[in-house]
DNA sequence: TGACACATACCGACCATATGGTATGTTTTG
DNA sequence: CAAAACATACCATATGGTCGGTATGTGTCA
């Protein structure tokens, strides 16, 4: 779903270097505070290739997002969490390697879509809708498990495997924006444990 | 602490004003998006008024973060959830107040400081760090209540009040972003829901 | 009491520059 | 060769910020 360019779409073409660069500086400084020049800049591309590829700087926070989706959906499903047997240690595991994967710069392992939604969600709704995508996308692979260990564990409690996955999402939203409020990724890893500690409850296991 | 004037720092004055522009319009646009411009025109107020409160655009984000800060926690002290005899109660009650104010547009009942501290935490230290004052000194507000709890119902899990209570702003921060990339409010409802679940199963409380 | 010094609050025109976007090329590629 | 991919110069405007000026107190002292 990569706007495959009838020539060639490989990888380190302007197009891609552009999304790559957004990545990096809109997670850092927000997506209104990146300008079209800042992009460039990083891609080491010139303005008319930048309008050449989108039709407006709107138009790449589009992009964006859904390059977003491709590479953060490519990077989970190769991800180890998968492996155990037990659906609901796979669950436990996404969480784990949620935490894990918490090191380094903020901007490094904080999420592109979840900032730009809070920053456009009414002045850019397409933007907004592309970020909704990508979360709810995202959260939606967790179901599958989530149910499967639920039907395993005979839980029959009121709550839906829909709204746990969206519940994860949110808490990793919102460890991140603690981290970034308080200048510390422990603040991210803190509430990841919380969310442990609730699923585990959700499926009555000790600690 | 209200940067108290000499003369009359009477409510409605051009700096109260803005501050109060700024509210409205940095949560539904993003601090960075909003123009000084902007504010001006919202708080009927010139521009030359606007640069005699405020050294710069920066420093009306620090002065909007700590007003932020002054004027929520005048508004949750005056809460309703803290009546209930039980500690325990107030924490939930806490939690059912929340929930209960996510009503109308999503621009008037999200966090200011949230926002702005996603945006801005890299480029702007100092808006950023009063962010973070106006976040953790509210999860602060909420530790008495858990520590009572906590000794009273003879807890002793390897969790700290502390960590509870961030916990608690992360998922109300993190249901935010998923109502704004869902243009929908009842996801931050829903994740509340999951909030309260959660600190029922640390207490050993039945559904 | 009145006049003077002084501080604060506010106004509105102006400025330098940054910014998104365009027009018109030139080069590459199938 | 034709179309896509890029480059360069340029433009209109938006934007943060400045600056000189005015109006309204406020304290002081003769």
């Amino acid at each position: 779903m990569s706007r495959p360019t009838l020539h060639s779409p490989e990888r380190g073409s302007a197009r891609t270097r552009l999304l790559e660069a957004a990545q990096d500086i809109v997670r850092a400084k927000g997506f209104a505070a990146t300008t079209v020049d800042d992009l460039c800049r990083a891609a080491d591309v010139t303005k008319g290739a930048f309008f050449h590829h989108f039709a407006s700087k709107d138009a790449l926070g589009v992009a964006a997002a859904d390059f977003w989706a491709e590479t953060t959906t490519g990077f989970f499903e190769a991800a180890p969490y998968h492996d155990p047997v037990d659906p609901l240690d796979r669950v436990l595991a996404y969480v784990a390697f949620r935490k894990a994967i918490i090191a380094g710069d903020l901007a490094e392992f904080t999420c592109l879509v979840g900032t730009m939604a809070q920053e456009v969600y009414t002045s850019a709704p397409d933007i907004r809708d592309a970020c909704g995508r990508s979360i709810f996308g995202h959260a939606a692979t967790l179901e599958a498990d989530i149910a499967d260990a639920r039907q395993e564990r005979g839980i029959t409690d009121d709550w839906t495997p829909e709204s746990l996955a969206r519940h994860m999402q949110a808490v990793i939203q919102g460890g991140f924006v603690l981290a970034k409020a308080g200048d510390n990724p422990e603040l991210a890893r803190e509430s990841m444990d919380h969310l442990d500690r609730y699923i585990r409850h959700l499926f009555h296991i000790g600690g």
